[in-house]
DNA sequence: AAACGATACGGAACGCTGTTCCGCTTTGGC
DNA sequence: GCCAAAGCGGAACAGCGTTCCGTATCGTTT
């Protein structure tokens, strides 16, 4: 149970009991304001939030992107392991697919902003953009040879280009009405489609 | 030839020499500043780059969406002007509009950042967003009846959702070699089509 | 239990943005 | 040549991320 040792984030031992507490409490209000600010909302918010200096914030989450990851760090792990699951329970290797990317999209577009901040150039956000692509492009990759294999989906595209797509669709989704970012993925999962 | 009266940007009649000059030096500033340091450059170094003060960037151009149209506009009408004429040139409705998609797509992909600041929701912007809107909007809506007419794609998506697609997909095209949005485009554009 | 070194904290301070504002300069009609 | 009006420059302000260091707290050691 004791995940010391990742590479990003929070290692549990050998840390002062105050700090431990400090960073719960900043997991917990990062995550409280990222829902009603953004997860582009200000160090100071959240600082303010959390009750503690803005210096304790960057001890603990050298970059924002650590901070963002470790906030959502369960949902993606929920939605990397639901990968090979949904391949052994739906019928066909494209119908998990299309599953698999619903799950996805409902990840990316009821969290504010950060679809967009995964495709930020800016520094500071390489590694959450990485760290995205560890856990699930070898999921999506594994979809995509499926659904390949059994010959439903036309050759040509790989996974990085396809959760690309998927995560530009889903920006700014949240705040245009007349804008459905699950309609156009959808699309775009129909376009993957054998034409045959 | 005289547009005066636009709600946007320059007006060219009714000012002092010295302003008019200035204006265009800006524009061509801009213009190259954008190239280099993409349509988010630092307004100083705009104003640096033209031998401005940065004032003097706020009188002729308010917002930065009104520097961007005005260096822009130009581009924007070609591609609005070449829907009808592609349509009346092309075999069928829907190979007009992969070609219209292609030139939008096109200006988009090569301007640094263009997409990424069509879709910003921070504050002004917007005017940048509802002139692409009001421009182009017209035109995407026109070809999509006409290919929905001949029957070559089925119902259910309007220009306003197609358009802001292909804008998204297009967001971080420039600095990625793996990620190609005209791929991406296509394979929507592909989506659309009648699965008969 | 007291003291002490290590660890962590808070928030002031810095640098970089956009944006505004006002004293000074330039222009063009008289 | 003169003078109001128009325009200009850049200092000044505000909001952000990030760094840094004096101070407070913790856990261990005597």
């Amino acid at each position: 149970m004791n995940d010391s040792g990742r590479s990003t984030g929070s290692a549990a031992g050998s840390k002062r009991k105050d700090a431990l507490r400090n960073q719960q409490t900043l997991l917990d209000a990062a995550a409280a304001v990222f829902v009603t600010s953004g997860v582009e909302a200000p160090v100071r918010d959240i600082a303010t939030k959390a009750g503690v200096g803005t210096g304790t914030i960057y001890r603990h989450f050298p970059t924002r992107a650590d901070l963002i990851i470790a906030v959502y760090r369960h949902q993606v792990e929920a939605c990397a392991e639901a990968g090979p699951d949904l391949l052994t329970t739906s019928p066909t290797p494209h119908a998990a697919l299309e599953q698999w990317v619903d799950l996805f999209v409902d990840f990316l577009v009821t969290k504010h902003g950060l679809a967009a901040a995964l495709r930020t150039d800016s520094c500071g956000f390489e590694t959450l953009h990485a760290y995205f692509l560890d856990r699930l492009l070898p999921v999506c990759t594994r979809l995509l040879d499926a659904a390949a294999a059994s010959g439903e989906i036309r050759p040509g595209i790989d996974a990085y280009q396809l959760m690309r797509g998927i995560g530009n669709l889903c920006i700014g989704a949240e705040n245009d009405p007349r804008y459905d970012a699950r309609h156009l993925v959808a699309l775009l999962v129909a376009g993957l489609r054998q034409p045959s």
